[in-house]
DNA sequence: TTTTACAGTTAACAATTAGATAATAATCGC
DNA sequence: GCGATTATTATCTAATTGTTAACTGTAAAA
């Protein structure tokens, strides 16, 4: 009874959370599709790697569970390649195998995932696996445009318009002011972004940052990011 | 050599995790420490279910490792107790159990773990596991905005607020400012002040916090820092 | 009243930090 | 593999921020 209510509410949050399944299994598909309707999230399938990049990037899913062994790309492949775009930097990732030894299952979490399964699958369990990862990250946006005054920045198609007037930025010009207009007002240090964009491991020189932030200013045109001393940048309009 | 410093200033500057686990078995204990250690995180143990919640709430880390069967109180009873407080709703868990069962891992990850592990455990694919875990979670929000009367002190967006009117200031001057009103009326010591926004290695001049102090009051505008003479300063309005 | 002990004020100096620019390296598309 | 774009580094400069030092003001103790 509160399972059910709880499910209703959720429902009613606009919450409905969009799951893409790749898996060239069409019985896995099935069932794991029928599982998490049950639960109530919208799904949608794709039956190898490249018609789960073209599906991603049609549907924007909340959540993406991806089979490793697919005809074509690999899952890793495909998780590798979606987590180099903005718009998927945080959509959650969820690996499913067959192979159950630890080189692949660690290199998977590496790339990226956020979590692994291995076959045999237990639909139950992959159902709490998938509440237990919503739970986790709460009504994340992922790779929605942001509009903020007379700005859009769209993840999806690499723009940004500033009253109407398109303005093309390089990849890494582009993340940055993707991120900093993710949380308008807050600031980012320099640490957050290095680990947002660059990621943990990736050591680069202190200017950076800056040479990038620069060409963002430059080419906007638009004075909306501020520099805090010592601490970091923000986005202001 | 570059590379070495930078690593270690990401790695001082408050992003060390703290990570509790809870074992009864001490070589799992022992290893897990290590091998958590070496990823730079800083770990603590407890032998069972009490202790665990005892150095929980003393520690209060930002993930807790637990083995669901453990002599008094179990995994589960210790999560399902932790997730009814506050302060723990937000911390992440993992469960460890020899049982592979897929029964106890829903249990288990609907008390609210994040994330399930079996024993046998290959360290590699833990320490994995904990990584994807504080990749998916934001960074722990730096600290609360305060409100007190008509002032408003964010360290989100490093900016005080007077009455609608914003006022930027300097990074140590907001330190102060911050560090008096997160204790509104408390004396602080001129030692305290120097240790806890300079730290204790760092020696500087009786005048400097003098002067920030005037900063601070100037900027600002208003009278709410109150000088205790041969003590120290406290925040008032 | 004078002395003393602090804290306030100010300006000068030092240190830190980011901006600008050009040069080099890496990457991408063909 | 080549040219073009993009990313990173190095160096210098400018600006801001932090610290010090010297002086002033003030209130309590001698």
């Amino acid at each position: 009874m509160k399972l059910t209510l709880c499910k209703f509410i959720v429902k009613m949050e606009g919450n409905i959370k969009k799951v893409l399944i790749a898996d060239d299994e069409p019985d896995i598909l099935e069932i794991i599709s029928y599982n998490l309707q049950n639960e109530g999230y919208t799904v949608f399938t794709a039956k190898d790697g490249k018609e789960a990049i073209t599906q991603a990037q049609k549907i924007n899913p909340d959540l993406i569970i991806l089979d490793v062994m697919m005809p074509g790309k690999t899952g890793v492949e495909v998780c590798a390649f979606l987590r180099s775009q903005p718009a998927f930097k945080q959509t959650l990732i969820i690996f499913l195998t067959a192979m159950s030894d630890e080189a692949s299952q660690i290199k998977g979490l590496e790339t990226g995932a956020d979590d692994y399964v291995n076959k045999p699958i237990s639909p139950k369990v992959l159902v709490s696996r998938v509440n237990a990862l919503f739970r986790r990250v709460p009504n994340k946006e992922t790779g929605k445009s942001i509009t903020i005054g007379n700005i859009i920045i769209d993840p999806i198609t690499y723009l940004v318009k500033i009253n109407d007037h398109e303005v093309v930025l390089a990849k890494k010009e582009f993340e940055l002011i993707y991120l900093l207009a993710s949380r308008p007002g807050r600031v980012f240090l320099r640490n957050e972004i290095l680990s947002q964009i660059w990621g943990n491991e990736v050591i680069v020189g202190d200017r950076t940052i800056d040479v990038h932030i620069r060409k963002v200013r430059q080419k906007l045109g638009i004075d909306c990011i501020t520099t805090v001393k010592g601490v970091g940048y923000k986005f202001e309009v």
